[in-house]
DNA sequence: CAGTATCCCAAGCGATACTG
DNA sequence: CAGTATCGCTTGGGATACTG
C-alpha cells in the first residue's frame, strides 16, 4: 500500500490527521502562522522554502479547511481556521517534546497564558486557570535555549520579544 | 535548503521533533507501539508497509531513542523508551484532531483512565482526577466511529475489546 | 507580490528475491 | 523470523526563469 494514496485500511483517525498535516514542511508552515505569518513571501523567506513546495502546501491547506485565504491590502493573507486553531495542542505538544530532547532547561521558546501570565505546562495547562488556554489566549516568548539572532528581518527580529500568538505581522 | 539535512536555521525545536518523528509511516508505526505491538512482522502486517522501509523507520527510532530493542523468546521487541512515552500527548492530539474532522460523535478509539474509569478529555485530561495521565495509565476501547471488523488477525480482534495501552501482544 | 512553468536530480518506496 | 539486496518507478523538491 501507498501510504498518502490510500489511508481507508487505517483503523486509527491518526493516518487522517497526517494526511492533511504529515508532510514535509507542513507543521513548519502551521507554526509560522501561530506565531502570526500570514504572507506568502514570509513564509517562503522564514523557511527558505521553494515557492513550487509553499503553493502546494498553501493550497492543500486551504483545501483541507486548515487555512483560510482573506484579502488585506490587496494581498493575500493565509489565516489558520476554527479547524486550524485546534491543532495548536498537537503542534504544542511537538514542539515540547522536541525542546526536552536536550537540555529541558534550555527552552527556546515559552508560552504563557495572556489572561494570567502564567507559563503553560508540558501538556498546554495553565497551572493557575486550572485551564488548557486556546492558541488565542496565549503568548510567546523567548527561552534560554533561543540562539543569538542570526536573522535581522522585522519578524525575527518580533519574535524576540514577548508577542501575542497569531498576532498579524 | 533541503528539509531533512539541515535544520539548523530552524530557530524552534519543532523542526527537531520532526527529524526524528515527521516521516511518512513513522507516526503510525509509534501508534502501533502504544497499542502494544512489538514484533517486526506484526508492525509489517498491519500497516502493510514494505521491508525495507520498516527496517529503516525501526532502526532510525532506534538511534534516536524513542525506541529500545528487547530480546524475547530468541526474537526482538521493539519498545518504547522514556523519551517515547512522552510522545503520546503529540500523537493523542493529533488522533482526536483526526477524529474530531469528521463528526465528533463518531470516533473510532476512545481513551480512558485505568485507575478511575473516566475518559479522557481531548487535551487528554482525566476530568475525574484533575490530571493527565501518562499512556501508561490508559486504556484504549472502539468508539461507536470504527467500522466492522474487517481484518481477522488476533491482534485486530483484541482491539476490538478494551484493553490497557502498551500490553504486549 | 504571489505565484506558474519547466527542468532535472535525488530520495522514497513497493515488489521481489534471497539469507542466517 | 527478521531482516538484506537489488531493481525500477514515481514523487518530492530545489533552481531558475517567466508572468499578471
Amino acid at each position: 500500500m501507498a501510504l498518502g494514496t490510500d489511508y481507508e485500511t487505517q483503523d486509527c483517525s491518526l493516518a487522517r490527521a497526517l494526511e492533511i498535516v504529515g508532510e514535509r514542511w507542513t507543521m513548519l508552515i502551521l507554526r509560522e502562522c501561530f506565531f502570526g505569518v500570514r504572507r506568502f513571501t514570509d513564509f517562503q523567506q522564514r523557511l527558505d522554502i521553494s515557492k513550487a513546495v509553499l503553493t502546494q502546501r498553501l493550497s492543500a491547506l486551504t483545501d483541507a479547511g486548515v487555512l483560510e485565504r482573506q484579502p488585506r491590502g490587496g494581498r493575500t493573507d493565509y489565516v489558520l481556521t476554527a479547524a486550524g486553531l485546534e491543532l495548536w495542542p498537537a503542534l504544542h505538544a511537538l514542539i515540547r517534546w522536541g525542546d526536552g530532547r536536550s537540555d529541558p532547561t534550555r527552552r527556546r521558546r515559552i508560552f504563557s497564558h495572556g489572561l494570567c501570565g502564567t507559563d503553560i505546562d508540558e501538556f498546554g495547562r495553565c497551572a493557575h486557570c486550572e485551564s488548557v488556554p486556546a492558541a488565542t489566549e496565549l503568548r510567546v516568548r523567548p527561552g534560554p535555549g533561543l540562539g543569538p539572532a542570526t536573522r535581522t528581518d522585522p519578524i525575527s527580529m518580533a519574535l524576540r520579544t514577548e508577542r501575542a500568538l497569531l498576532t498579524p505581522f
